[in-house]
DNA sequence: TAATTAAGTTAAGTATGCTTAACTTGTTGC
DNA sequence: GCAACAAGTTAAGCATACTTAACTTAATTA
């Protein structure tokens, strides 16, 4: 049986791994997931017996493509029912995540699926995501890097911020970044990994948790 | 804590003591939610400690205020959602019920407002069933009765049937009838307690399950 | 009124998914 | 190589919400 508990172990590890398939540790999942590390070890073992993930005691865990399934599905409810809720209902950017959140675990396929042909097969969610098909591959390739690793100097457009931090969107919001924003990389400190950036001739300061969860794209000229 | 399991108990409650607020029995009870009747004396005593219910020993259970502003706010969230999924994705009545019945235990009061705002503050679902507002009250006064209750040879309107009889709706849809069309009580049998009808100048023979469930409303001329 | 039956209760047990506490394993720096 | 520490595991226990089986209470009816 896969639980929601199960749908959201495997989501974490699918989106930990980013998409590599890599291993990721029990720690860093516990961490994603908010419980102790003895409720992951236990949670592995299981998952591991169900055949969604290889998991190697001491090592980590590693999604295998039953459990790989399940989490773009579930990824995929996530996503649309974001950009659903923007679209019909107006909601703002930063208060889709958690209701998504919800929702991702208790809707059908079908209804999912209707959703999709609502919005004409979407390509990216509200926060520049890509929304996973109905067959689990994706119509739209990421192409950005995080503010991190931005060049000193340059313009660029916003395409991804991550969805998981609430108050990240919402301080976005507040100093008029939203997507495809162009935005002019000022200065970047060392010392603490913070970038001063440019917005519409507003100058920031944006932290190095803000600057890693911020992805970006070279502006076309 | 109540729980999505509380939430379901307390609307069942409350519906089956048709919002008179009696007393309901427990068999009653464990039928409606598929459990088994042990299972329901040990949450009516938790639902008890908690002030939601009276319960009495033997005798049954009945809701109290508190348990009340729960169902109905469970249940405005049900209805809400079965309108806004007709209304915006174009579902079959037959359809939203299933859907509605997972989504009500998952959705924030601020996103349930959002649909009712959207939806300009609809006083009934896609079976007629009247929304609850926000504070707890009903912009809708039922004023119908169940066709078994009809007298022969009249005309009525259908005003409201039971959703939680996923076959019942599709067959009326696959006969015809939908909210508001008009039908004429053509015979009444004693032996099974099945009612003829004619809709649209065609006959049809409802079991006495189907007649239990649908409600009408004396035709206006 | 006593027997029968339906309704309701209790006790013991199960699965899921957590926790804390004590432990083992693996990795890293000196 | 080994100490120190982080990472991971194990064991025992808890809450929720079920189950089955055996029981008690209440209502019905002959």
């Amino acid at each position: 049986m896969i639980t929601i508990s199960k749908e959201n172990y495997l989501k974490s590890i699918y989106t930990l791994a980013k998409g590599n398939g890599n291993f990721v540790s029990l720690t860093e999942l516990s961490k994603e997931l908010n419980v102790t590390k003895s409720a992951v070890t236990e949670m592995s073992k299981k998952l591991y017996e169900q055949g969604c993930v290889k998991y190697v005691r001491y090592k980590g865990i590693k999604i295998l493509p039953k459990g790989k399934k399940i989490a773009l599905k579930v990824i995929r409810k996530h996503r649309l029912w974001e950009l659903f809720l923007v679209e019909t209902l107006n909601l703002s950017w930063d208060k889709v995540h958690l209701e998504a959140e919800k929702l991702e675990h208790f809707t059908s396929d079908f209804l999912i699926d209707t959703i999709d042909e609502y919005l004409k097969y979407p390509k990216l969610d509200p926060h520049g995501e890509p929304i996973p098909c109905k067959d689990g591959s994706y119509r739209y390739k990421i192409n950005d890097i995080p503010m991190s690793e931005c060049i000193l100097g340059k313009t660029y457009k916003v395409t991804r911020v991550n969805d998981r931090e609430e108050e990240l969107v919402r301080y976005l919001s507040k100093i008029d970044i939203q997507l495809n924003r162009e935005i002019k990389i000022i200065e970047k400190l060392k010392f603490d990994n913070s970038v001063i950036i440019e917005v519409n001739g507003v100058k920031h300061s944006l932290s190095s948790k803000l600057v890693d969860n911020i992805f970006l794209t070279k502006a076309n000229g």
